[in-house]
DNA sequence: CCAATTAGTTTTCAATCTGAACTATATGGG
DNA sequence: CCCATATAGTTCAGATTGAAAACTAATTGG
């Protein structure tokens, strides 16, 4: 017998209503829903509804918010939110930086913090020992604050094993199946350390914190150029966990040779460093490469504004293809392509225009306003969507 | 308030059980299991499974196949069966061809019937009544062997809008948002007539009855290029519905236009009409110009050969970017890349191989041994999938 | 101050699974 | 031939849980 789904259980209704309740209130938190509320939004009964949200609110989930008077008779409601005492911590090594920031359940950054790190070469072991420190005050922070934390995310610019925590290519830091040990930067949480990719996280932050649509595909260009795909609201991550890499998708036949082993990759065409080279900003520039290639832009420059109209042009032909093979109709530019997004937009559209007419539509290319910030939301957030998803873990085994 | 969800109830147990019991039986065809052999392999008690199985044989979708008696000693067991006196019928439109098949519960093409039949430019409502006369070849032969037709599947080879019947755009048939009437076909029948896509189709067909892995995609080199991709074993159809759109991927940036508006597509260097005309068959040839094309490849005649490695270093590139995209572990040919394959399969792994080293396996290029018939049962099987799925609307309203 | 209105709780009921006890039907050794 | 053993399948009590309806609580406005 080959079987795998797991059989219906009665107690199953009730673990479904309850992520479906933490769910309801989540997604209008700007209401601040009374239990009445949740009620009409979910379908069910105020007498369920009551009996679920009493769990939720015992297991410090959920707080009750004082009276919520908004119509004009009867008794006012108790407004409902995802406790603000109970939050998550949000990391990111990055090739250049380090990052870390405290969440609430609620979707609030209460503290950040980033310091700049040199990180290309060094061992996984000194880096992680660095972040240490920055979780220490992410730490610090929830202690003064009163917040509970419950677990944490961690983004890394290359593919992971999230599974087993092992970093198995991250070619712009020059690891290569490292084993790392996240839950050793925080030690007590119930939840643990998840362990993530930088632009799929980054994706997941623009679909819960930024302006997100429920399917788009998300373009990280970092060092290198990395993608996250949404479909739905979730996260489409392919068989083996490493869907996106739309950097080594191939743009050219007859291109120069990648990193990756291939040849006529985007990313040897829309890679900072390539795009750095094609305008002629050398390697360890005064006043930072991007600032440099920007006031060259801004100045005209022919061969900085021939390097951002070629790299437009071939990112127009990924994602021309990226569309028509998962049907993607909207795009979110992040990163490096966010800030350089007045003078790659042209050439994206019109790349766009010429190899798949029709196919995406010019507002359907957006610019993210999260910067570095949306990965760390991102990171925190699969941690609290998981929450949310499956709260009756947290029933019984309630933490302090 | 903006939910989605549907709230759980307490009957929702007993829906899903009922689907589970119903797959479990389905997968397991094979060993005809006991009620006491489902409880084990679903992780139901035996009581459950009972309760469940006296439904689904009420309802007449699973049928007890007399006494089992395999172990050693005790009672032995009533085996169970999808009804093989249940079926769905399959049916395709296709350039050159109809045909329609009888496909039980079971899998089991019981009847099929395929006509030539030049269909490119033929109105839709002319190529109807065509496929109405095979419908009723089908339908004659239901009711001669016993068997109570439940719904249809109906392939065509373009994009269509599944709720309302319209073939959006199927460019080799010249067709152009074209609303059809598939209900027609099948008067009567519960659950209507489904409307799909043809790679799509070919694809489940060859997850579910052929050798196809659970995440695959499958390459359909029809008249045009079209392709299925299969995600943990479920179709992934995109969010509007027109993934895997594998002939209009960009694979050269200055190629040729494309009948998509574009330019570059693959469809350009391997579709059917692509390939022929770099071999030099001329459009006509008497005897067939799939059959020339052969000849001229065993005869070893330098413009067929070199027409088959460019569509399959083409191809290549586009399975290197879809697997990179998507994150693509398995492919399977289909059609003409399937009669094609001895020839093509060395130009499109030393392709891939060119242009993303190491990321798909030379084993994990396959072709289909299902043929056209792939594509029937993959039709008859969604309507198949959707009974097994969800049989709980079949327990009240019982078709005789 | 009371009618109207809305929030939330209590009570009764039905659905449905589990687990244990029970019945049904086979094999095989004495 | 018969009974211990084993396996299949059924019956029934018990627990969980949401729906529906009745009820209590709290507020506004005339």
């Amino acid at each position: 017998m080959n079987e795998q789904a797991a059989p219906g259980r009665v107690g199953d209704v009730r673990r479904r209503n309850l992520s479906l309740v933490l769910d309801s209130i989540a997604r209008n938190a700007d209401a601040k829903p009374s239990r009445a509320q949740v009620a009409a939004g979910t379908g069910l009964t105020k007498a369920a509804v009551s009996s679920l949200v009493a769990d939720l609110v015992e297991s410090g989930l959920v707080s009750e918010v004082g009276l919520y008077r908004d119509g004009e008779r009867g008794r006012p409601g108790q407004g409902l939110e995802l406790s603000s005492r109970r939050g998550v911590v949000g990391m990111e090594i990055n090739v250049d930086y380090l990052a870390v920031g405290l969440v609430d359940l609620g979707g609030n950054l209460r503290f950040s913090s980033t310091v700049e790190s040199r990180n290309r070469g060094l061992k996984p072991g000194a880096v992680m020992e660095q972040l240490a420190e920055l979780a220490g005050q992410a730490k610090a922070a929830a202690a003064s604050a009163g917040i509970t934390i419950l677990g944490g995310g961690l983004a890394v610019p290359g593919l992971v094993d999230e599974q087993r925590n092992i970093v198995l290519s991250a070619p712009n830091l020059h690891w290569e199946h490292e084993q790392l040990n996240p839950q050793a930067l925080l030690e007590g949480a119930p939840l643990g350390v998840r362990l993530s990719n930088e632009a799929n996280s980054a994706a997941l932050g623009e679909l819960w914190y930024g302006d997100g649509p429920a399917d788009f595909l998300y373009v990280s260009g970092e060092v290198g150029v990395g993608g996250g795909v949404i479909i739905s609201s979730e996260l489409y991550t392919g068989p083996g966990g490493s869907a996106g890499e739309l950097g080594h998708i191939v743009v050219h036949p007859e291109g120069p040779s990648c990193s990756c082993g291939g040849a006529g990759c985007l990313e040897t065409f829309a890679g900072q460093e390539a795009v750095f080279e094609a305008a002629r900003i050398p390697e360890g520039s005064l006043g930072g490469r991007t600032e440099l290639l920007l006031a060259a832009l801004a100045a005209d420059e022919p061969h900085a504004k021939r390097a951002v109209r070629d790299a437009g042009r071939y990112l127009g032909i990924a994602l021309a293809s990226s569309a028509r093979l998962m049907d993607i109709e909207a795009v979110v530019l992040g990163g490096h392509f966010a800030v350089l997004a007045d003078w790659l937009k042209p050439s994206v559209l019109s790349s766009l225009e010429r190899y798949a007419p029709g196919l995406l539509e010019p507002e359907s290319l957006t610019v993210s306003r999260l910067e570095h910030s949306g990965t760390l939301l991102g990171a925190a957030g699969q941690v609290i969507r998981a929450v949310i998803e499956s709260p009756f873990e947290f029933l019984l085994g309630k933490p302090a």
